[in-house]
DNA sequence: CACTTTTTCTATAGTTCTATAGATTCCTGT
DNA sequence: ACAGGAATCTATAGAACTATAGAAAAAGTG
């Protein structure tokens, strides 16, 4: 009973979660059916019990699938010996592509993960935690080298941050035409300098 | 066939309004249960199409009821002869505040309006997009009048805010003890004057 | 109190959904 | 070519859900 590991195997099962993402993304949990998930990977739905244990277990793996490389890439670029305003702009820039880029499972981690119960979340959560305070870190690291000022609250900063990236991405999901790099710029200098950004000599 | 308005109706429609409004908002449209929306009430699931002619239909005005008093309050601050921060502050302080408040239903809107066939989404539409239009021309006053730079994207501005006050939403929601008003002093201090502040002499 | 209208309830038809069991087809190595 | 495991299919049990119809209870009115 215990799962096979051939290629094919392991395709399949990629193959699943990136369709229960999709599937997930679009209609939500609940409003998808495991008919639909399987129907996009082209096989029937009681198949799909080959590659899920069940429609849960699917929603987890996608929501993991869809925070992991989402925090390696952080992890780089915290370890990366950029200045903060690099940093901030590769942390941006890598957030909002992976909206742009479809990463469907980024999109159901954020927004179905708190359907899954508790215990099932932990792993997600490290995960989750783990990015915000890497960003956390850099804000800190910012402070001490005086690239931004005392005052900031580096928690909430953080949490601001992912926010504005999550909300941005939403909309460049639903405007596909919307320019990334402008966006990631306006975003950028609206966090550093804000609107009024007093050292402007216009 | 047509609806009765006596007093018990109007009052029972509202309740209903409301308790679908916290359904929606814990479990989602389509996790939710005309059953869970009636039990909530304190009346049979069968009883619930005596106030709402469908499931979908209870989703529409959930979102109506959400978006309404919440497009509402923009107006008079917009009307207001407050100046350009003090414009952002009521802003900010009234978005966040509604979440606090436990208005399920404008997270319902925020969250599930996508769900409604395009056509019931019209009048959505429009009032969300009344909301941000006001915004941006808080921002456009602040430009003409100074109070920010000429390089700011008014457009951009108000996507931001509002994305950024959605997502402070949800955190307070799923954290009851955070401080509100620091909350918004810091959000309207990171959108004023960024992450770096030269103007301050400390 | 008798009569009407409003509000709620019960019961159910008709779908749809998840998950499982067992049969069938596909593939791979010898 | 064929044996055996891997992958998929068919069929279905059992549960849940929406929406409706008609009965029953409550409330209002003369």
């Amino acid at each position: 009973m215990t799962n096979p590991s051939t290629d094919k195997y392991v395709a399949q099962h990629q193959a699943a979660i990136r369709a229960a993402a999709a599937v997930f993304a679009e209609k939500g949990y609940y409003g998808s059916s495991t008919r639909d998930i399987a129907e996009r990977m082209g096989i029937k739905q009681g198949s799909l019990y080959y590659y899920f244990k069940s429609k849960e277990a699917a929603l987890s793996e996608v929501c993991l699938f869809g925070v992991q490389d989402y925090a390696e890439r952080m992890n780089s670029i915290a370890a990366s010996d950029q200045s903060f305003r690099e940093k901030l702009v590769a942390t941006v820039t890598s957030h909002v592509t992976k909206y742009r880029e479809k990463n469907e499972a980024l999109r159901v981690y954020n927004a179905e993960r708190l359907y899954l119960p508790k215990s099932k979340r932990r792993k997600l959560k490290e995960l989750g935690s783990g990015y915000r305070q890497q960003l956390e870190e850099i804000f800190q690291e910012g402070v001490r080298n005086g690239a931004i000022r005392q005052s900031i609250d580096c928690h909430f900063a953080a949490q601001t941050v992912i926010g504005m990236c999550n909300a941005w991405g939403e909309l460049i999901v639903r405007n596909p035409d919307m320019d990334l790099f402008e966006i990631i710029e306006k975003c950028v200098d609206l966090l550093v300098n804000g609107f009024c950004d007093n050292t402007e000599s216009n």
